[in-house]
DNA sequence: CCCATAAATGCAATCGAATTGCAGAATCAT
DNA sequence: ATGATTCTGCAATTCGATTGCATTTATGGG
């Protein structure tokens, strides 16, 4: 059978990393590719429960894909590790801040341009900005 | 018997907090400024398991403090929570941002304005804000 | 100083995310 | 096609976080 365009760029991500090409893989940086924020494993597990797939390998891969630099991994802060296809593949993946609503519980990523940081913050070599608080939409509602 | 004036130190830092003066958590705060870096749970259980004091209790306590603004919690990004005893305790210690560094673990505390919020982020109700990197200091050295 | 009462403690149990061992299945270079 | 290497599924385990409950204690009022 022929693979979509969009399989098929997900197939040479896996191979340009030296990784070999599995159902699982694919099937795992599809649905990465579906959601927009960072994703917890546990998340996952439960989104991909129909698709056969085992925890442990939904686990490894995610391990084995940061470790490649396919996917980048967010500390938020709630002692759960976090998952991110970045949608630039480019190299230097710009981390941009997260939004943890302690409200509705989901991860909003902002615009880089967002948090601007001064003085001794800006001195610092920050890796990852992270807020917490009650996201736009919940304090709206 | 006799209070030492650290021990009254740290009896009026809970009163103050309108917390009950237990032996337990003088014990617990004793401990931690004996600490210079952020411990977790875990390590600090381990640290008093001579005291007698339950990890429930150890546990309940960091919460508690940390709630009423005597400790801070920091997160190193390795999915365990750390707590500290900030050596200036300052009323709102809470309410300003919080550098982890993740080179020699301390927590530092930075001026309010450092980090300024724009777009979504300054229309958020964010009641707090971290950033996790290399701090100054270890960016000097 | 004693009492009432809310809060704190100890103990045991549980939850849930993370992690691993192992045997069988699949990938890929040759 | 075939073998060496890697990956997967399943099961079990580790370990930090968290909670229920009966008992004890701190603190304010009398």
């Amino acid at each position: 059978m022929k693979a979509s365009a969009r399989e098929q760029h997900l197939r040479e991500l896996l191979t340009s990393r030296g990784l070999r090409v599995t159902e699982q893989r694919v099937l795992l940086l599809q649905e990465l590719a579906k959601v927009k924020a960072p994703i917890s494993h546990p998340e996952l597990t439960d989104r991909m429960a129909n698709s056969g797939l085992d925890r442990a390998t939904i686990y490894r891969n995610l391990l084995t894909l940061v470790d490649a630099g396919v996917l980048v991994r967010a500390q938020l802060g709630d002692n759960v590790s976090r998952f991110e296809l970045p949608r630039t593949l480019s190299s230097d993946h710009a981390h941009h801040p997260h939004l943890v609503c302690s409200e509705c519980g989901n991860v909003r990523c902002l615009p880089a341009g967002t948090v601007k940081l001064h003085g001794e913050a800006a001195k610092s070599d920050v890796a990852e900005v992270q807020l917490r608080g009650r996201c736009a939409a919940c304090v709206g509602a």
